[in-house]
DNA sequence: GCAATTAATTTAGGTCTTGAAAATATGGAC
DNA sequence: GTCCATATTTTCAAGACCTAAATTAATTGC
């Protein structure tokens, strides 16, 4: 409000500098980092261990055998063996049996769950329907009992043999209480999710919101997992997004997701759901769509419900139906608009674009990413690449594997950051 | 594309898990830490240290008598001495002679530098005007020189006493290589800028974008010191932008700017000079005004430039002049829209809007905030808090010498990341 | 076979850091 | 004033951790 630069806005503080303790600066244990190494690269020698991670050949030594004390990695036969001139690489890998972690999904009309072993890798996968109405959480609880059962019966294990398990679901979720503030499944607010989980399965458990789930698969198994900086949008009932920046989740200060959905595109313009004017979801949501459906196709918007209308309304663009393709069309700008503000204000490397509704996928990716390259200012650079991904509910779950990995790694070397 | 999950997008690439090394991993020497701490606090004692490093009280003795051989804190006394009931703390702080750095803005039409002590207390600053045509790059090096003389001058200093300099410029600027891509002072791209200024004067130097520089700014001497996330957002001739997320300032992959004054507002909207349409800045930029101030006042839009055309228009406007007025009140509309979508798709605790546009803040101030928080998806969370700061070119000058002195740090204890 | 080459291990030594006890410097009770 | 409680700082031995350099190991090319 001036030009005072002595004041600061806090008055007690003195000095300069960030004053908030970056965690970053917290390192993680070399014995982990190593670890990592190994399942990032899925299969190393210790002298690309001691060359990537910057130290020493003795302590690769010294510490893979660490590992391979405790169970974690081990060696094993290398195909590329006698490749080279010297000495033969010993190939080291993660002890994929070392343990287990399930990862779900929680949907709005079913629920999936993955189960994942210590390196990573799908074991098996479960999908059960499950209602539409917001309910008490001990209820989704239950729900989650009966996924959990099936999951492990279905891959002949038991819950002993899982060490953690990962959450995403739609709302606002605080990740690091376990809480959630809001969500359209539940019929109550501000509740202990986490802790109610974790106290009837006894076992550790990571909520996060379903977007920042996806990303994290993206950034783990995933075209993320090289880009320091990407984007990731969901097209389903609503528009979400996750990003990671600086090579990490980026979550936002109040833990609600990165609403793309209700960023304005149009002053004064269409009216959405959520009560504003001009948010991308009230151009290109199904509601909206169908709407317009209504009109071209001359239906009543809820015969069937807006899903009956929206198969329609794509059978007849498929079809050729020129109205019906104007739709699309237009929803399709819109959404290029909507994407070309994401890129112009992250500059990411990566835009990933995933969700049910990329099933229209032909409908959008001819000309969405050359549309978005158009709205983009380019002062000579590389543009940002956008790739469209499947969106087979799995995605997410395995996200959730991918966030009950890491926290159970954090764990077994005790990094964790206490709740 | 595919639902496909076993592949990855790289073929080469096994394992899971994020696979470029954070460089967040690679700690600071906790004698780093410690000098740090001591400057963000401005003044504390050991125990302090020992406390909010999370190290041992054995450990802070040895670590402050390091940094007190080297002369760079020392013991002083302490005005709250003999508070409490035991041993009374003995306060530490920066040797403010231990250097200085000296922070530089490149402006469109003037140049402004500021001479920092260690501590990151301003000793002098001073400001040149300067050509506002595209130059030479060896000829912006002269004019920093003869910033550099007549700031030293005023200072009662030689460039002896400085051991580092850090230049925000407009453009397109790679940080990491000193390079200018582009910018609208330079009349060749691709200019290695840095490296001509360090060996014209032998003094490291640090180049970075100049909204960057605000919002480090921000970072060390404002209001973002106590926050995880914020943005700042610059309105000079265009609208510019600088992220702090996760603690740390975001550039983006490719080291433009981040470019807010291009997001679009408008599907098909006004005319931007970037040829694009609907842009922010074709709505709220001096251009934008000017041209529809035009009109209004029966100006030729350039009588005397679009300054003289601005000044008239901001006159009539504060006069009471409906017409004036409501030119103001559509721009405010506007920026307030492009304002949400930030705040939207970053969910940032703090939003700071600064630059020399903001002297017409009494025209937007009023509702801004207001609207902005109107046009955001509010569920119950804490509104995302707007603050309105001052616009001297000092702070852009000042977060250079925050950037010099964080570079320097980093050479003192030998982390830099060598280019 | 022998040199060249690359990988992994061993070992001695150095640098940090901690933990616990001791020393220090005060305020307050009596 | 003396003594005790309290809080800060220092001392110092023990140990964790990592590195450098030398050594051992396993190959290929000639």
């Amino acid at each position: 409000m001036d030009g005072d630069l002595s004041s600061t806005a806090t008055p007690p503080l003195e000095g300069c500098g960030p004053a908030l303790a970056d965690q970053l600066s917290l390192p993680k244990p070399l014995r982990q980092r190593v670890f990592e190494y190994v399942r990032g690269q899925g299969r190393t020698a210790r002298s690309d261990i001691s060359r990537a991670l910057g130290i020493s050949p003795g302590s690769a030594t010294t510490l893979t055998a660490d590992l391979i004390r405790a169970n974690l990695i081990r060696e094993v036969a290398d195909p590329e063996r006698g490749q080279g001139r010297g000495r033969p690489r010993v190939a080291l890998e993660i002890v994929p049996e070392a343990g287990h972690v399930i990862g779900i999904k929680l949907g709005d009309d079913r629920h999936t769950a993955a189960l994942s072993d210590f390196a990573g890798r799908l074991i098996c996968d479960l999908t059960l329907p499950a209602s539409t109405k917001a309910r008490p959480s001990y209820q989704i609880v239950d729900e989650i009992g009966a996924l959990l059962t099936g999951l492990l019966e279905k891959a002949g294990k038991t819950l002993r043999d899982v060490s953690g398990i990962g959450i995403g679901m739609v709302g606002i979720v605080d990740h690091a209480q376990g809480i959630v503030h809001w969500s359209p499944l539940l019929d109550s607010t501000d509740q202990a999710f986490g802790a109610a989980v974790e106290e009837r399965f006894g076992l550790p458990v990571a909520l996060e919101n379903d977007a920042n789930m996806l990303t994290l698969s993206e950034l783990w198994f995933g075209a993320g997992r090289v880009k320091s900086d990407f984007a990731v949008v969901t097209l389903e009932k609503g528009v979400g997004m996750g990003l990671v920046l600086n090579n990490q989740l980026y979550r936002g200060s109040f833990g609600m997701g990165l609403e793309l959905g209700h960023t304005k595109v149009q002053m004064e313009g269409a009216l959405c759901r959520c009560g504003q004017r001009g948010c991308l979801e009230a151009y290109i949501s199904d509601d909206a769509l169908t709407r317009e459906a209504a009109t071209v196709l001359n239906l009543a918007p809820d015969t069937d419900g807006p899903a009956s209308t929206m198969a329609a309304l794509y059978q007849q663009a498929a079809a050729g139906h020129a109205p019906a393709l104007r739709i699309f069309q237009r929803a399709g700008r819109f959404l290029a608009l909507g994407l070309s503000n994401v890129v112009q204000l992250f500059d990411p490397a990566l835009l990933i674009l995933s969700g049910e509704r990329m099933t229209y996928e032909f409908m959008y990716a001819d000309h969405l990413s050359a549309d978005v390259q158009a709205l983009v200012l380019s002062q000579n650079k590389m543009p940002c690449k956008i790739e469209i991904r499947g969106h087979r509910d799995l995605h997410w779950a395995r996200g959730a594997t991918a966030r009950a990995l890491a926290d159970m790694t954090d764990r077994l070397f005790n990094t964790e950051t206490p709740a």
